[in-house]
DNA sequence: CTATAGGTAAACAATT
DNA sequence: AAATTGTTTACCTATA
């Protein structure tokens, strides 16, 4: 024993060393991002607009990681089940922000094609795509997808990969991408620029020679940006044509890939980019970067009263200046990485259908609705810490994207962040049962440099059932960490330290002396009373909570099974809650109850396949056939039994609502 | 605001 | 004697 988990920890240890200098006391944790930022800051170069751009998204997040979120909250956020959940509403989010910017260049498009046909005199061809012109616009939509995607996987083959340092910041932000976040983002890239205007704007003019060529580049980028000619028809952009071919030549790099020609069309004068179908008579109540009387240019959030005046503050205020278009590059960026991220995830949600033998088609009814709301919950619950209008922490959720490949390097430099105490009270009660989770996550933990959800406790004891004779010595317990977390081959002086602390604190935890000495045991009984006795034996309470929270015949059956079996069937709900990100928000509020006794149930063998064969080759002996017996198999089939109430949640009315927007992919 | 739980640090004793 | 193991206290943070 003594010899393996030597070994084991050498070799842990040497494979942990990713560059990454470890991590030796939790205070620490704070003051790293520091280093980072100035390296990422050091790699600017003022001078070249290019290079700014590629630096200004990482360098923005970067810019507000360190301050945005402690160590604790990185952390929680980092544990895979709630990553899981993020990613979902991400990915949510994304879809919607992606639906509604390729609806813009669908609009585009369409108006550019009606102008174009209308000249070229093809009537036949605008009567059929005006007639069809639903169909005709989810069909171009997809077409986009698919050629941006094609896109999106080039250049990640390409340039990205080459850009790997900012991927960890980029990856961030897109993880953390929400219409607060990209504010804040967008306040960040104007406060970077601005350090830098002093420099560029100097020389600045109001030369409009090649206006023309720079509308139109720009229009066919992004429909957000806001080259619309003055009443009078005059343009108001003023930049160097240096810049201007610099501007065209970048933006063309990044607009090469797409379904060219349509968006190369210039938008006919006069006319918006906007959100409706109809284009000529809105175009002047209504603006893409316009509503709800304030400027929507990124982190501008400038009152305007009617129209008129946004499209005089639009000019003034946003002009083709070299800020302007650097915040276009970075709302560049981020709707590419937003694409990317489309795409991984997509591919990815594909392979898990794949694997749970789900047709690739049902895929989208069933779970996104799901992956919102669970999201959405699971949202409300995190981002309680950080204040309004701040941006959700850029969760170093990068890392769960895909875990087992790109764990631990990317998680690695990004669970810098989270060093500190991580796995609070509710990080137990959230995440899945400790034997699910780890059975669902074993070999993401093992290789990832990140901090399991479960408190010491729970791990104590996890590994204690799990060992053969249920009991194990300390060092015995060790090894289990450290075999079964990256994390822990790290640290080792803090954690063990903890390890004993816990050991010596529950009294769940028996010391038993042995013939070699001592080993320790669990006391199951001390360990549910430990739990908070909140729920225990009241089953009402969870009815009323889940009544309170309006829930429906759903709700009705799990009072029903609250009552009849004592939260033993709460256990699935809570799954799934926490594992597929099902919405049962309901559950958020007794979940932690909830969670001892499932975890129990769990780790009384249920999980220990999923643990057990690779790393002892020995099946997990139950001893505690009982009770607990009948309900150890239960997680198994579990799965089904979630896949089967996720569909009926209440929530299903948020999936037909965004069903749409999912669908449009 | 308070109580509780959890994480970390540390001092110290007992054991190996 | 040094390392390990075990106990205890204190402090901090997050949460309810």
């Amino acid at each position: 024993m003594m010899v393996e988990s030597a070994t084991e920890t050498i070799r842990t240890v040497s494979s942990n060393q990713n560059g990454v200098s470890s991590l030796t006391s939790q205070s620490e944790g704070g003051g790293r991002e520091g280093g980072s930022n100035g390296d990422a800051n050091g790699e600017i170069s003022p001078v070249d607009l290019l290079h700014l751009q590629q630096q200004q998204v990482p360098v923005s997040m970067a810019m507000m990681t360190p301050q945005m979120i402690t160590p604790q909250q990185m952390q929680q956020i980092l544990s895979p089940p709630q990553l899981q959940a993020l990613l979902q509403q991400q990915q949510a989010l994304m879809l919607q922000q992606l639906q509604e910017y390729y609806k813009k260049q669908q609009e585009q498009l369409h108006l550019q094609l009606l102008s174009q046909q209308q000249q070229a005199g093809k009537q036949a061809k605008e009567q059929q795509q005006l007639g069809s012109k639903q169909l005709a616009f989810q069909q171009q939509l997809i077409q986009m997808q698919q050629l941006q995607q094609q896109h999106i996987i080039n250049l990640q083959r390409q340039g990205l990969v080459g850009i790997q340092p900012s991927q960890v910041p980029i990856q961030s932000l897109q993880q953390a991408m929400c219409p607060t976040d990209l504010q804040q983002l967008w306040k960040d890239v104007a406060g970077v620029q601005n350090a830098d205007e002093p420099i560029k704007h100097e020389g600045l003019d109001l030369s409009t020679n090649s206006s023309n060529t720079t509308s139109y580049t720009a229009s066919k980028v992004s429909p957000q940006i806001p080259h619309h000619p003055l009443p009078n028809g005059q343009n108001s952009m003023h930049t160097p044509k240096r810049d201007r071919a610099r501007l065209f030549e970048w933006i063309s790099s990044f607009t090469k890939g797409e379904s060219s020609d349509e968006h190369l069309t210039p938008y006919p004068k006069g006319t918006p980019l906007q959100s409706t179908h109809s284009s000529h008579e809105e175009h002047t109540a209504s603006h893409p970067l316009y509503g709800h009387g304030e400027c929507k240019w990124p982190g501008c959030e400038a009152l305007c009263e009617d129209m008129g005046q946004f499209i005089k503050h639009l000019n003034s205020e946003h002009a083709l200046d070299d800020r302007s278009t650097a915040q276009c590059r970075v709302q560049m960026q981020v709707v590419q990485q937003l694409e990317i991220q489309l795409a991984k995830e997509s591919e990815r949600l594909q392979a898990m259908m794949t694997h749970l033998h789900m047709r690739p088609s049902e895929p989208k009814p069933f779970n996104q609705p799901l992956n919102l709301a669970s999201s959405a919950s699971l949202l409300k619950r995190d981002s309680e810490p950080f204040p309004e209008g701040l941006p959700h922490p850029p969760t170093s959720a990068a890392a769960p994207i895909t875990p087992l490949r790109q764990g631990p390097s990317v998680i690695s430099s990004s669970s810098l962040h989270g060093v500190g105490p991580i796995r609070r009270r509710n990080s137990d009660k959230y995440c899945t049962p400790i034997a699910s989770e780890l059975a669902q996550n074993c070999e993401f933990y093992k290789n990832a440099d990140v901090r399991p959800p479960f408190t010491y406790a729970s791990l104590i004891r996890h590994a204690i059932l799990e060992s053969p004779e249920r009991q194990l010595t300390l060092n015995e317990i060790y090894n289990w960490f450290t075999r079964m977390f990256a994390y822990f081959r790290r640290n080792t002086a803090t954690w063990k330290n903890a390890v004993r602390h816990n050991l010596s604190l529950h009294k769940c935890f028996v010391r038993v002396e042995n013939v070699k000495g001592a080993v320790w045991t669990v006391d199951e009984v001390e360990y549910q009373k430990r739990r908070p006795p909140k729920m225990t034996g009241s089953p009402t309470l969870v009815k009323n909570m889940i009544s309170g929270l309006g829930f429906g015949s759903l709700n009705a059956s799990y009072q029903a099974a609250l009552a009849e079996s004592s939260l033993s069937l709460l256990n699935s709900p809570t799954l799934i809650n926490n594992n597929t990100g099902a919405s049962l928000n309901m559950l958020h509020i007794g979940h932690d109850d909830v969670s001892s006794t499932v975890e129990q149930v769990n780790s009384n063998g249920s999980c220990s396949p999923g643990l057990s064969p690779q790393q002892y080759g020995h099946q997990i002996h139950v001893k505690e056939e009982p009770a607990e017996l009948e309900e150890d198999s239960r997680p198994v089939s579990l799965i089904a039994s979630v896949t089967q109430n996720l569909s009926m949640p209440s929530d299903e009315r948020d999936m037909e609502e965004e069903l749409p927007t999912e669908e449009l992919e």
